[in-house]
DNA sequence: ATCTGGCATTTTGCATACCATATACCGAAT
DNA sequence: ATTCGGTATATGGTATGCAAAATGCCAGAT
């Protein structure tokens, strides 16, 4: 008798409810306009547990992870709100976020092979020609949301990416909003060409420059245009 | 009759069980040795909760939180864990900081004062003369923390410094044991005094090099020479 | 002797109950 | 009419209760 060999991979995630919760609300929060109307939306426990057919008490877990990882702010004793960004704390995740891709493209530049740095040239090869960017412009700010995500995979360093995914959730609706103002996305197009050359190149101090510029020119913009945000 | 005007400032802090256990157990946590045996720490709930006098419930909210900040490892159903980080885990911790940090670097370059840049030389004043560092190993580890906690806070970036408050804690026991080797600790001061340069003559490129070096220094002298991580 | 299967115990995850505080409402006094 | 104070109500913070799941133990089979 042999032992069957059958290389299971192992089941660590009976998920669990306050798991599900929080992706819910998250995506809830992440995908609704939060800067539309002036008045705070308030995160009722009670109501929430209603209308997700649940106990306060995963929701509260739920809305305190959400709370560590900046999504919503809560005052003792008053309740949950949907976190407001204020233009002073855009930036500053901007310029955290300039940090941490300046540094994945360094480590792009010294592990990443040359097949992988293809796969970014490719995300826009159907872009080529003249004005293709303005034609779609929607598909565009998703390659273009999809090429950074790239950047920090292929940078290899798993933290890098955790830290950069709820940036990357809080800049969504900046991203979409500044994206679609058309000179910047042709920019925006041209930039990451460059980045890419300097990846292939394995101009280390290049792309990382390139890739820091790219993001604090975002800053610069926002500081500069942005009037809706406190 | 007039109002008086007293400009108090708003109290905006019940402090809530919860955050209280929350600092509680981070502080000891961060303050035990975690790899000093091999097998795992775990945290029963009902053990924490009788030996803090509270419930359950506030002491389950402290360690959603702890677990989001990766001082916990929680397996559903199965119960909470000291997080033992693996040496790849803190290899990417100190490529994060040694973003992190540069980028702190940069900023003071751009927007501190000739007084902020000289507090940090006077953090070392003591340290003159030859073998004093040696001589007060300790005393000397504490300021070296000080002195990286001071570049986050020069560079007016809150977020930086949030983002990294936690990799402080993570790194406290690992910086601790690495600084005390002897040769390590006279580099420091000096690689320190090189940054503290580049910030006085407002070199942006040259402070985010030395920074990003100095960080990437302590990475390869973990990587080659500490063993006692998974 | 070792391995397997079932039962008991422990412990988490979720639900509910209770308490303290903050807000809202309302009446009385100025 | 407006403002102040008290009471009611609502809501969050904490405690407890209950059920499902996981571990450990023990007996029986091989």
């Amino acid at each position: 008798m042999v032992v069957a060999n059958l290389s299971l991979k192992a089941i660590d995630s009976p998920v669990v409810l306050k798991d599900r919760i929080y992706h819910e609300l998250r995506s809830a929060i992440t995908s609704m306009n939060v800067y539309a109307d002036d008045d705070e939306h308030r995160l009722d426990e009670r109501q929430l547990s209603l209308e997700l057919g649940v106990s306060r008490t995963p929701v509260r877990e739920a809305l305190c992870r959400l709370e560590n990882e900046g999504f919503v702010h809560t005052i003792p004793r008053r309740g949950a709100f949907v976190a407001r960004k204020t233009k002073k704390e855009v930036l500053e995740m901007i310029t955290v976020w300039a940090a941490l891709e300046s540094m994945a493209a360094r480590l792009i530049t010294e592990n990443a092979s040359a097949e992988e740095i293809a796969t970014l040239r490719e995300m826009f090869s159907s872009y080529d020609e003249d004005g293709a960017v303005q034609a779609r412009i929607d598909e565009y700010s998703e390659t273009n949301v999809s090429f950074h995500q790239a950047l920090f995979r292929l940078s290899r360093c798993d933290l890098l990416s955790k830290t950069t995914e709820n940036l990357f959730l809080h800049m969504r609706s900046i991203r979409m909003r500044t994206i679609a103002e058309k000179d910047r996305a042709s920019r925006s197009i041209i930039d990451h060409m460059y980045i890419i050359e300097a990846l292939e190149a394995r101009d280390t101090e290049l792309a990382e420059r390139l890739v820091r510029q790219h993001s604090l020119d975002l800053g610069r913009h926002v500081e500069e245009f942005v009037d809706w945000l406190p």
